[in-house]
DNA sequence: GATGAATGAGGATTCATTCAT
DNA sequence: AATGAATGAATCCTCATTCAT
């Protein structure tokens, strides 16, 4: 049943879904509870989602796609690879800084068993567009020349662990250490 | 219900949570399931822990502790900080590679609802040695001065996103590549 | 748990729990064994009530106000004390005898750890129109002085053995026993 | 395995399980909690008694046995009936308040599932004495005649309930409410 | 489409009893 | 005899899913 009529009561759902993830965590996802945080009748998510699983796997496509949708829209083509690639790390950083929930999910889920094939492929297609940046800056000498998905690990993962840790209160991040961290990013793969 | 002394069975408990975790995903970790995969019954698993979650973050204390005794365990005083540093990064490296499920399991774990207060407190503890050495480094100018917790999330977030890329098999380390990575992390660090 | 609407299942569950009581004793109710014998799935109980103990409580309040009501319908305001006495001894006797398991069960119930402490309050509430009967009897200084529930004991006390004798088959009460009965009632508290 | 060498176990178990009844209510009972309490293994209640049954149903036996065995010991055939039945009235009305949760058991257990024909009939058999005493009293045509049976109910009845309440701590009883009482219990019983 | 009461399989936990030491 | 770890059947309760209204 995907997507039949009502868009906006998806939204709720995605949207009560999120909600409840976020403070029941992620094992203490119950049905019962989205419908009543979106203010609806549980059947009426069956309506909706085939299944728990599905209505997971949706959110998380929602989420991913909504994320990288936000962090692309800084991208200008016609800006040289070195400022390219600084909007995007920073427009990554703030974004993921922003909402730590959405990205924390996003990473839990990516590891679940809820997750289906079908669903990964997705995830990892959005990735595309960003690979083929970097693909640029390699063709251009400018950065180092690795895999792709290789750099993006590690580009990506030192942004997981800090927001994480601010997440837990641990790391205060202020607009100097995004400078610094910045740096260290770029040294790692610049040529 | 003060842990009794075999720890032989305890062994065998906390193998059988690991494989179990790692074959039925996290969520789906039974009582059952453990029991029998540790060839004993369900109620014995509650002479050595008082709960599910009692065990799950025994096990989850007792595998970082595992990993963290191998990775330090090349660490030598004697060494200049460069060479402790590789040696680590290696060793980290090597360690999480061969047992990413391992590795998997520690950081599922660190964001489920199971981790209690104590757990996580317990864990943190063990980066402290880490943190010691990165302390050092800095001490010397050899590395960036920044937190130190900030320098660990430069170092593990790339060798996590690697491993875990690796492990879905979309990426293959060579000991090369390994080199190359190295060079990042360290291009990333140093002064 | 808000109790619903449906007062009939509810009844149905009563009568199905108070069944289940008397055929495989109190320790021996089992939430299944309701479920079977109202003809519902173990999960509908749980509709209605948030615990077994929750259940076992509501029944006792419902069994115990069924009875009281039962037994307060003989009386008649405008009666003189002693025949209000009398009717309420004998119809407090009589439907006590007509449904032993039912006097049983509250009688147990009343010193089981089931048993919660505003149950009990409610339970006592009942008592409290027969107090202030007895209260009338005194102040005509029909009966004797004493505090109100220690008169109660002594009426219900020497019934309650009755019945259970009676139950066990090793009392046989016949019209005439029960005139004797009353009258020895009567001549421990008449002044 | 009735009644092997160490009379003293049997002493300590007796008084364990009675401890743990009272405390933890009956349906509570625990093997492992008796065994505790007693300073024994759990294996070892098995050398006395063979099931949990059996020791249950051998406290309630001791118990109601002690019991009487103190209510009759001021019994004195010398004395005229009246004197006797006062002394005995006291006798077991002193003796109830005194332990109220050794009545509270003997009298829970009498209509619990647990207790076996065997004991029953062994309870039933020690109230004897009391009904030959009663009887004596109506051959002298002292008190009514009745069946013996339907006098001690009559007796009982009002202190069972009388101690229940002061247990409660909603009635205190001094010396001149027994008293009272005992008029009472006098006056419904004489000719 | 929307509802939410009903379902019942499934899982965590308990505890009487056994048995190797 | 005494021990107490081990057993596993038994039971409470949850929650994804269905379906009559």
């Amino acid at each position: 049943m995907p997507k039949p009529r009502d868009e906006m009561k998806v939204g709720q759902i995605y949207q009560a879904a999120l909600k409840v993830v976020l403070q029941e965590g992620f094992a203490g996802l119950k049905m019962k509870d989205v419908a009543q945080a979106a203010g609806l009748a549980t059947g009426t998510l069956y309506i909706y989602f085939a299944h728990k699983e599905d209505l997971i796997n949706a959110l998380f496509v929602h989420l991913k796609q909504a994320k990288t949708h936000q962090v692309l829209s800084t991208y200008d083509p016609g800006d040289p690879f070195p400022v390219t690639f600084k909007k995007l790390w920073f427009s990554f950083f703030e974004i993921s800084l922003r909402e730590p929930e959405r990205m924390i999910f996003i990473e839990q889920f990516a590891r679940s068993p809820y997750l289906s094939a079908e669903t990964k492929a997705q995830g990892d297609q959005m990735l595309k567009p960003v690979e083929d940046i970097l693909a640029w800056g390699i063709r251009q000498h400018i950065i180092v020349d690795l895999p792709t998905s290789l750099l993006v690990s590690q580009i990506m993962g030192p942004i997981f662990e800090m927001v994480k840790q601010h997440y837990d209160g641990k790391l205060e991040i202020t607009p100097q250490l995004m400078e610094n961290c910045f740096s260290m990013a770029w040294n790692s793969l610049r040529r």
